[in-house]
DNA sequence: AAAAAAT
C-alpha cells in the first residue's frame, strides 16, 4: 500500500517521498486510516515496524488545519503530545517530526531531562503544535507553568510497556488526567501486560486494536544464536566474534553501567572502535556517542538497556547480549535493534553458567528453543558452576559450529496454547513509597495560575476578572484533581515487573 | 538485581 492511497496530503507525501519512503509498512497501512478517523488506537507494534511514522503522519494530517504561520504564538497551542520512555527515543521522534513537517507550517519541539530547561521554555513560549517529551521533564514544565496542555487533541504513548517497566506509570496517569478529556489517545506497546490494559481501560474510549506481529515474538528475520561460554572468557570470545564475523556495526548489551564501561574500555584495548552508552553519561555524551555510532565512526556500541528499546539504527547487522538481560522482554527489545525494516540480522547471546535461568525465561517468553552452542576454542571449562548451571537440561544439546537449529514452525505453533500468565497468583500491591508520600497529597492541588502580571493586577481592581481567568487556569477548563480523590486506585504505585516470572 | 527518568 502506498502512502498516497492512505489519504495523506501532498505536503506530507512530499516529505515522506523525499525521505525515500514509498510503500507503507503493515502497521502504517492499518494505523494511518484509523488515526485519521479520530478513533483511539491500541497498537501492538514491535520496533522497526515503522511505528513512528504510523502515528506522526496521520497526526500531522489532522493538525494541518491549524497550520497557520501568520498568527501569533498564542494561537499555536500544543495540539499533539507524544510521550516517550527515553530521551534518545524522544529525540528520534523529534527528528522525524521535523522531517515530516518540512512542507507544513507546523512546529514541534522536544522536551526531556538532562538539558537546560530555558531553551525548552523559550521554544514552548514561541508556540508549538507538537511536543515530544519524557514524562519527568514534562511534569517539571507543567509544574513550572511553562507549558499549557489544555488544547491537546492527540496523545501518543510510545513504548508504553517500557514506561511501565521504568516506573513511569504514575507520572503517565497524572499527565493523562491533566489533559482534556476530549482527545484522541494512541497507545503503542510491544507487549500487553495487564497494567497496560488497565491504563487503556481507564483512559481510552473504545480503542481499536491493531496488531502487527504476535505479542512477545521475535523478528523472524533475526537469526538468534546462543553461545555457552565461561564468564571469564566472554570478552575474548566477543573480540573473536567481532573479528571473525567482520562486524562492521554492533550493539553489545550489558546488564549494568559499570560492566558497560568496563567492557568498552577492554574492547578499546583490544583495538576495537568501541564506546559505551548508559544513563550515567551526560546527555550530550549520549547523543554524541549515538551519532558517531550512526556515522560509523564507532563500530561497537556497548550499551545498557537504555538503548534496548526504540533506537533506530538503520541496517544494524549485529546485536550481542554480552550479559543475558534480566527480563526476557528486554531480550525481545534488545534483539529488535537488528533485522529492522525487512533487513536481516544476527543476534548473539553469550551465556555463562549462571545465566541459564535467564535463557530459559527467554525461550519460554518467545516460545522457541535456542540451543546453546559452543565456539571452537571457547568451550566452557568451569565445572562447579556448570553442574548446577548448564547441567542436565542442555546436556547433549551443545554442538560445535552447529546451525541455529530453530524448532520447526508447526511444533512451535502447537505449543502456543501454553498456560497464560493469568494463572500466576496476583501480586499484592506494593506499599506507598515512603520517600514520596507527598505525591498523593500533592495530586489534588489547586488549578494553576497561568495569568500574567497584567491580568493579576487587573484582578486586584476587578474581583470578577479573577474568576474568569481562574477557569482558564484550570487545565482543560476542568478541575480534575477532585476526581482523582474519588479514585484513589489511580494514585497507587505501579506493580513492578508484571511480566517477570517468580 | 538493574536501568531509566526531574533536580
Amino acid at each position: 500500500m502506498s502512502f498516497a492511497e492512505l489519504g495523506l496530503s501532498p505536503e506530507i507525501l512530499r516529505a515522506v517521498d523525499e525521505l525515500g519512503y514509498s510503500e507503507a509498512t503493515p502497521i502504517q497501512a492499518k494505523a494511518i486510516p484509523l488515526v485519521l478517523s479520530g478513533r483511539d488506537l491500541l497498537a501492538a507494534a514491535q520496533t522497526g515496524t515503522g511505528k513512528t511514522a504510523a502515528f506522526l503522519l496521520p497526526i500531522l494530517e489532522r493538525l494541518k488545519k491549524f497550520a497557520n504561520p501568520s498568527v501569533s504564538p498564542a494561537m499555536h497551542p500544543v495540539r499533539a503530545l507524544i510521550l516517550s520512555p527515553t530521551r534518545e527515543l524522544a529525540d528520534q521522534i523529534g527528528v522525524n517530526a521535523k522531517a515530516y513537517t518540512k512542507y507544513l507550517p507546523l512546529r514541534s519541539t522536544t522536551v526531556y531531562g538532562g538539558m537546560n530547561m530555558d531553551p525548552q521554555t523559550a521554544e514552548l513560549r514561541r508556540g508549538v503544535e507538537i511536543v515530544i517529551a519524557t514524562p519527568g521533564r514534562l511534569l517539571d514544565h507543567i509544574q513550572q507553568k511553562t507549558i499549557q496542555l489544555n488544547k491537546v487533541d492527540v496523545l501518543v504513548l510510545d513504548e508504553a510497556d517500557r514506561m511501565l517497566d521504568m516506573g513511569f506509570i504514575q507520572d503517565i496517569r497524572k499527565i493523562m488526567s491533566l489533559l482534556p478529556k476530549q482527545r484522541q489517545t494512541l497507545l503503542f506497546s510491544a507487549t500487553f501486560a495487564p497494567e497496560i490494559k488497565r491504563l487503556a481501560a481507564d483512559f481510552m474510549h473504545d480503542p481499536q486494536t491493531v496488531e502487527v506481529a504476535r505479542q512477545n515474538s521475535t523478528n523472524a528475520q533475526v537469526e538468534q544464536l546462543v553461545y555457552a561460554v565461561d564468564s571469564g572468557r566472554k570478552r575474548a570470545l566477543l573480540s573473536h566474534l567481532i573479528r571473525e564475523r567482520e562486524m562492521s556495526q554492533v550493539i553489545v548489551f550489558c546488564k549494568t553501567k559499570i560492566s558497560a564501561d568496563q567492557l568498552s574500555r577492554d574492547l578499546k584495548r583490544d583495538g576495537h572502535a568501541a564506546e559505551a552508552i548508559h544513563g550515567d553519561k551526560a546527555q550530550s555524551a549520549r547523543l554524541e556517542t549515538l551519532n558517531s555510532f550512526k556515522s560509523g565512526e564507532v563500530k561497537v556500541l556497548v550499551a545498557t538497556d537504555v538503548a534496548a528499546r526504540g533506537l533506530d539504527i538503520s541496517e544494524l547487522p549485529f546485536v550481542v547480549n554480552y550479559e543475558m538481560p534480566n527480563s526476557p522482554e528486554d531480550y525481545v527489545h534488545r534483539i529488535g535493534r537488528t533485522g529492522r525494516a525487512g533487513a536481516s540480522g544476527v543476534a548473539i547471546s553469550l551465556m555463562s553458567p549462571d545465566e541459564v535461568k535467564q535463557h530459559e525465561a527467554i525461550e519460554k517468553l518467545t516460545r522457541q528453543t535456542l540451543p546453546p552452542q559452543t565456539v571452537n576454542g571457547f568451550e566452557r571449562r568451569e565445572s562447579s558452576a556448570a553442574d548446577s548451571g548448564f547441567g542436565s537440561r542442555n546436556a547433549g544439546r551443545e554442538r560445535s559450529d552447529a546451525r541455529p537449529a530453530r524448532e520447526p514452525r508447526a511444533e512451535r505453533a502447537e505449543r502456543s496454547e501454553r498456560p497464560e500468565r493469568s494463572e500466576r497468583p496476583e501480586r499484592s500491591e506494593r506499599p506507598e513509597r515512603s520517600e514520596r508520600p507527598e505525591r498523593s497529597e500533592r495530586a489534588p492541588r489547586a488549578p494553576r495560575d497561568l495569568r500574567d502580571a497584567a491580568t493579576r493586577s487587573r484582578e486586584q481592581r476587578d474581583p470578577q476578572e479573577g474568576l474568569k481567568v481562574a477557569r482558564v487556569g484550570a487545565i482543560g477548563g476542568r478541575v480534575l484533581p477532585q476526581r482523582q480523590r474519588e479514585v484513589p486506585a489511580l494514585l497507587l504505585p505501579p506493580r513492578y515487573k508484571v511480566n517477570q516470572e517468580r
